[in-house]
DNA sequence: GTCCTTCCCTAACAAGTGTTTGGTAGGTTA
DNA sequence: TAACCTACCAAACACTTGTTAGGGAAGGAC
């Protein structure tokens, strides 16, 4: 067995992971309550206990940290989804198993869902933040065609213009972030019921 | 006939309002597409074909800019859902109205909406920014009354939450700003048609 | 012509920005 | 004990930020 050939590089590797998730959970919380542009490395520092130069012995910029939130939320969120898609429900149950899904990861990255929500759509002219660009396309593509198979297999109404729908589910979904508080009143499966009785059957009473 | 007794102060006076409105509107484009932080005067200058010291002849900071700017939408705003509320219609018919008064104003604000959209939560903090505060309070009391007065005359559900059903049918509407583009394939009134047909009667075929 | 207003430019300011460099207290290893 | 690594601090760097002061060209009023 050969000696270690390479040093630990701290701010790459992926060892010691504890401190660094904690700077990065405050550093979300900052960016999500702020804004990302309006969010300085000294506050994220202040709610961290440090200065704003020791930060960098964690980071190598500002916008890494930004980066390395979103990858982790992303990542994520697509294992709840793809679990999901794979499971070979129907199209009326894969849009409930979504949308519940979708509560939970709120539940659970309520920051980074925030954080994506306000600035991904001007990060995404970034090429460092292509990533975000391909998830849009996949999410879309899984709504799309799940509404597609409903209306094809005449459990969801063909009188409805498929794509403003999706457009309507998808953003009533993720800005939920924008007022959801984990240990409030609802849970997110709570919420995702009652979303799921309005989308699916209407506010109207039924004559 | 005295003399003039005081000097024009193009800063403050609404003399004039031809340049500003054009500049306010190349402002608002730029703050919505980039967000308010992220936008320098410069860059406003840019896109206006002015030097960044020019425009503090107009104005007497880049607040205020955005300061008119919200305030200009919110005025109009008030005054289309005024208009609705003062009609004494039926819940369901206040409902629609309002609705479909919303899509307009996002036809004809666009970039305002969608500032209100991003950044109205920090900005309410700030003494200068109050206003939006109180239009949230009378808009959340149009809404929430208007819901309960359907629930009471048995025309919407009993059994949903009326307060998560108000910020889903906020949250929708307002986020549409932030994809809506004037002159695109559906009219504001196609768009609210649509959605209320999702939101009143559900996308669920009835069997 | 002269005066005055309008509207913009040039050039700079102070404050705040993200980031870097060198150092150091404290624990771990040899 | 000596060497070393980890995690931070102190102080500065170059740059960008919103904003201001003084000036000047164009054009209408007199």
């Amino acid at each position: 067995m050969p000696t270690k050939p390479t040093k630990k590089k701290p701010q790459v590797s992926a060892a010691a992971p504890a401190r660094r998730r904690e700077l990065l959970d405050t550093a979300a919380e900052v960016f999500a309550e702020q804004g990302y542009n309006a969010t300085t490395v000294r506050k994220i520092a202040d709610h961290a206990g440090m200065l704003a130069g020791s930060l960098y012995y964690h980071f190598d910029s500002k916008e890494s940290m930004l980066e390395e939130i979103l990858r982790t939320f992303l990542d994520e969120l697509w294992g709840g989804y793809d679990a999901v898609l794979g499971a070979e429900l129907d199209p009326r149950e894969t849009l409930e198993a979504l949308v519940t899904e979708s509560f939970r990861e709120i539940d659970r990255h309520r920051a980074a869902v925030a954080i994506y929500q306000k600035e991904s759509k001007q990060l995404v002219a970034q090429e460092r933040f292509a990533f975000l660009a391909e998830s849009q396309r996949r999410f879309e593509k899984a709504w799309l065609s799940t509404l597609e198979r409903g209306v094809a297999a005449e459990v969801f109404r063909a009188d409805l213009d498929v794509r403003l729908t999706y457009r309507f589910v998808r953003d009533t979904v993720w800005v939920a972030a924008s007022w959801y508080r984990p240990g409030g009143q609802h849970s997110p499966e709570e919420i995702a019921r009652q979303y799921l009785s309005m989308v699916l059957d209407g506010i109207a009473v039924r004559e």
